[in-house]
RNA sequence: GCGGUCAUGGCGAAGUUGGUUAACGCACCGGAUUGUGAUUCCGGCAUGCAUGGGUUCGAGUCCCAUUGAUCGCCCCA
């Protein structure tokens, strides 16, 4: 039998698992100098939590969730995105009681769609996201925005865009949905089978069907932005003011959409151009959800926030050649030579390591040659030699792998020596 | 759910109109160098070409099915 991993899901081995390290102290540190909080949900929850705080309609909901069984019957989902979790405990922890508002929480872990998988799209897949809930404040989006940014811009990656729009409150979302329909009704019989559905469902989704996209009706189709009530209006340009005044640079797209249901006010991608990119373009998608909280079950709390996935933000680093300054070196390779020396190396790694030095050694039965190669494959600083020699004289050879120095001294020596030069390079 | 492409050693990959010993490179192991990592040279490393059927005197090469990977559509992170 030969077990093979499940589709669309993936190993992360050694050689890449320290640039995942990596991209997540980014962004544990990154959240510490914002002020937000980690905080782990549970990889599944209720069925019921994400069709309530996803949407219905939504395709996540509709036909990509994993969804089973547990043995009392309880129907359960692996969590397709992160802030429905996030809002379950908001609301159940009573967070919206806590002193310091707003709350300001983010994540990082894993999430399951089911899909075809294909390139920057898996089954399984780690998004950072963050969610700030309890304030409606403008600049608090800004923040929001800004971090996402820093984030790529920290780790290196050029060519970013960030495009934002603006859903508008529910009065102004509303004059809008009645001007669209009543826009595309008349001819809808001229648009795709999955138009036609989403007119009385959803017709601000009609906006972005590829499909349909050069249909005349399109570009003449009423923009939400002509539809802002005032307040959504005067919301939308004080967050572009702030962002201007961070000298973060950003497009207006009012065909920005949200696929998720639970979205308003402000909407914000941040995208890529791509060559080697394939047809995904987005590397993070967030915005504004004034009426979450309430729908899971909590009090009217305003709240904004973003998912980003790791896997696509490595993608676009690898696509643009940026190299993360992560090492995998040893301090030190111990070279044994003959039975006695053997028999002294487990004693003598168990000292070195409780000294804070990183070091390994041979157990393969190599001879010295291929435990010296061995040594420069880990690009060990520096080997240890240990022979009948050595252990006659109570000593130990160590020999800078750099310069090709050696000289045979006490073990005691030997450590300082190391510690010293691990200093150094410090 | 629907399309395209692909599937040869640890990895990358040749393999011509089907023809008998499946190139080559990298990595790895051993030797030249019996206590020292470069280079060089020599040697080793696929009873098998995703799986199962079929055509044929003969199949990695042709046909069918299955599985998987990958890219795209839909949608998104």
């Amino acid at each position: 039998m030969n077990f093979k991993i499940p589709r669309g899901t993936q190993d992360i081995l050694p050689e890449s698992s320290a640039m995942w390290k990596y991209v997540e102290r980014k962004a544990h540190d990154l959240c510490r100098r914002y002020n937000y909080k980690e905080i782990r949900t549970p990889m599944f929850e209720q069925t019921e939590l994400f069709q309530r705080g996803v949407g219905d309609t939504t395709d996540i909901v509709q036909k990509e969730m994993y969804t089973f069984q547990d043995r009392g019957g309880r129907s359960l989902t692996l969590r397709p995105e992160g802030t429905a979790s996030t809002v379950r405990s908001y609301v159940e922890n009573k967070m919206f009681g806590w002193a310091d508002q707003p709350v300001k929480l983010y994540y990082i872990g894993p999430m399951f769609r089911y899909e075809r998988p294909q390139s920057g799209r898996m089954r399984q897949f780690v998004q950072f996201g963050v969610e700030a809930m309890g304030s409606d404040d403008p600049a608090i989006d800004a923040e929001v925005i800004a971090l996402a940014m820093s984030f790529y811009q920290e780790l290196g990656l050029k060519g970013l865009k960030l495009v934002i729009n603006s859903l508008g409150d529910k009065e102004s979302r509303n004059n809008h949905r009645n001007a669209l329909i009543e826009h595309f009704k008349p001819r809808i019989s001229e648009f795709c089978g999955d138009c036609q559905g989403r007119l009385e469902k959803n017709p601000l989704r009609i906006l972005d069907c590829k499909k349909d996209k050069d249909h005349e009706l399109m570009a003449s189709a009423p923009s939400i932005l002509e539809y802002l009530n005032e307040e959504s209006k005067q919301y939308f340009e004080n967050v572009q003011s702030y962002l201007s005044s961070m000298n973060i640079p950003f497009e207006v797209d009012p065909g920005l959409v949200r696929g998720l249901d639970y979205y308003n006010n402000t909407a914000f991608e941040i995208m890529i151009d791509g060559e080697g990119f394939g047809a995904i373009t987005t590397l993070t998608g967030g915005g504004r959800y004034n009426g979450l909280v309430e729908e899971i079950g909590g009090p009217q709390t305003p709240g904004i926030g973003f998912a980003l996935s790791l896997e696509r933000l490595l993608m676009a680093l690898e696509t643009q050649g940026v190299s993360l300054p992560v090492e995998s070196s040893i301090d030190a390779y111990l070279i044994t030579m003959g039975d006695d020396a053997k028999k002294k190396a487990p004693g003598l790694l168990h000292k070195l390591r409780s000294e804070g030095i990183a070091v390994d050694t041979d157990y393969m039965g190599k001879k010295m040659k291929a435990q010296f190669k061995a040594a420069d494959r880990q690009r060990a600083s520096f080997t240890l030699i240990l022979g009948d020699e050595e252990i006659a004289q109570d000593t130990i050879v160590l020999k800078d792998l750099n310069s090709g120095e050696q000289e045979q001294l006490t073990l005691d020596k030997a450590i300082l020596k190391i510690i010293e030069s691990k200093r150094g390079e410090e």
